[in-house]
RNA sequence: GGUCCCAUCGUCUAGAGGUUAGGACUCAAGAUUUUCAUUCUUGCAACAGGGGUUCGAUUCCCCUUGGGAUCACCA
């Protein structure tokens, strides 16, 4: 049988980034094995439905290429793919759980059970509903009294089931308690919904966030009821923020839009992801999402959690934004300039300096700010001992080399390195003493982005005689 | 609190009885470079503690400690 996996998020609003790992591992389980990887909505709690999050959804797997095989605006032979509208098909479940046995009518307010629980603290709800025959729980509601159903549990001992990551897990039934399927507005929670859908639609592997593990036991105990054949559980590990909090956004941690709202590029944060908490076995970091769909093995998924590292994810950034076409890089680097960029400067030639010491892109701003505007600077950032420079020879190259400059034809790099070390060798000086006061009198910066020669460049004649002009 | 889970450099991790405990990020030093960055070289840095088992434990078992999860008409 080939794996089928499913990507079933709530649309509260925004990507988690353990979401999104948690959809990149299905998915690449999917591929791997030539199978289908599902979209399906989860919005069984219509108070925290967000207006847009599907969308946010959609997008975020498009921006990082993973296209899903059946979901809610592709359709696919399972659907709806919406679980708003598979009611009927819960409702339908849910009764003949009831008549299975496997659950029970329940006529308990939400008030009841939390009376209930405040009374005997932290001690498992009893269900007075239990001992309800269901000839008479039915009277009951055709009368049209609010009902939900509640799961059945008369299970003594352990329940034990498998996990991919985990390996066997034993928990007793004694600590499972018995939660509501159907709820009294006719929805079903995520613990019956998510049973009945991953039957329906086929999934083989369940991948999910490990805190579903103690619920895991409630969830086969449907499957067997039912007499279905339960699916692979994959548990994976939390990503964390830092040692105590899981990352969120409630925390104010970024989301995947944020991050690439900042500057990261979205293959980049999937790579990033990918690693957290799994690793190829060899040395290669680097991987496309192709790669991955090759190696990627969920037996080498880790069990603890992982602290996910902004600064480890620059370096990545980095490395794609080194590894990008020129063209590519340019075009989302016009994006940053126009932030902030009114004068007309060689862009081609500033996304050339630019490229191989950008991180995040919206560091270009502040990098490359001092091409827009000179900042104050004092005398003494001519003074280098390592150039050999001070504020006589500066002065002294920066009257040499303006006239030089101004019968300059060939405005290029390379042209105005040739001129400017010409000038050092006429004057028996040496390169940094022409070149690096050059460099301070175009930027009023200690360190920059390119040499002189670059930035000059960059800025065209007009605007480099200027600001040498000013500096003398 | 009950139950379940986890534990190698600061971080992500390799390791599956015998290794100088390896790699990556960060940090530091050096080389290259018209500053910076890139690139290259080197360095700093870890098996939580205690008991077993074993000729030998980072590795297997137990306990302690620390951390996390769960106990909703949320997912």
């Amino acid at each position: 049988m080939v794996a089928r996996t499913r990507f079933a998020p709530s649309p509260t609003g925004y990507m988690h980034i353990g979401n999104l790992r948690t959809a990149l591992y299905e998915y690449l389980i999917a591929k791997r094995d030539g199978g289908q990887f599902v979209l399906r909505i989860e919005d069984t709690d219509q108070k925290r439905y967000v207006e847009g999050a599907t969308e946010i959804i959609y997008n975020t797997l498009k921006e990082v290429g993973m296209n899903w095989d059946e979901g809610p605006d592709i359709g696919g032979d399972f659907g709806p793919y919406v679980q708003s509208k598979r009611l009927s098909i819960y409702q339908e479940y849910a009764h003949k759980l009831v008549e299975l046995g496997g659950a029970h009518y329940c006529f308990c307010s939400k008030d009841d059970a939390d009376e209930q629980k405040d009374e005997g603290n932290n001690i498992k709800f009893v269900d007075p509903c239990k001992n309800i025959s269901l000839d008479e729980a039915k009277k009951r509601i055709e009368k049209g009294e609010s009902f939900v159903i509640r799961q059945t549990i008369n299970k003594e001992g352990k329940s034990l089931f498998n996990d991919v990551v985990y390996g066997d897990i034993e928990i007793d039934y004694d600590e499972l308690d018995e939660g509501v399927l159907l709820k009294s507005d006719g929805f079903p929670t995520y613990n019956f919904a998510n049973v009945v859908d991953d039957h329906l639609m086929k999934i083989t592997h369940v991948v999910r966030g490990n805190e579903y593990i103690s619920s895991t036991p409630k969830y086969n105990l449907i499957y067997e009821t039912f007499g279905w054949e339960p699916p692979v559980y994959v548990h994976v590990a939390q990503v964390m923020k830092d040692a105590q909090h899981k990352l969120s956004k409630r925390n104010g941690d970024a989301s995947f839009q944020d991050l690439v709202a900042k500057g990261y590029l979205p293959e980049a944060v999937l790579n990033y992801i990918a690693l957290l908490g799994w690793n190829p076995g060899t040395e290669q970091e680097i991987f496309s999402l192709k790669e991955l769909e090759e190696v990627f093995d969920a037996n080498r998924l880790n069990k603890s959690p992982a602290i996910f590292d902004i600064q480890k994810l620059k370096w990545m950034n980095g490395c794609y934004i080194r590894a990008l076409e020129f063209d590519r890089f340019h075009k989302l680097a016009e994006i940053q300039y126009d932030k902030f960029l009114t004068r007309d400067v060689n862009r081609v030639e500033l996304s050339k300096v630019l490229q191989p010491r950008v991180e995040v892109l919206n560091d270009i701003v502040e990098i490359a700010q001092f091409i827009e505007e000179l900042p104050e600077y004092s005398q003494e950032l001519f003074v280098n001992k390592k150039m050999k420079t001070d504020v006589e020879i500066a002065k002294k190259s920066l009257e040499l080399a303006l006239p030089e400059l101004e019968k300059l034809e060939v405005w290029s790099n390379e042209s105005l390195f040739e001129c400017l070390k010409g000038i050092a060798v006429d004057n028996g000086l040496k390169n940094g003493q022409v070149l690096y006061p050059v460099r301070i009198a175009l930027t009023g910066l200690e360190t920059t982005p390119g040499g002189a020669s670059e930035i000059a460049s960059i800025l065209g004649k007009e605007e480099t005689l200027r600001r040498i002009r000013k500096s003398l």
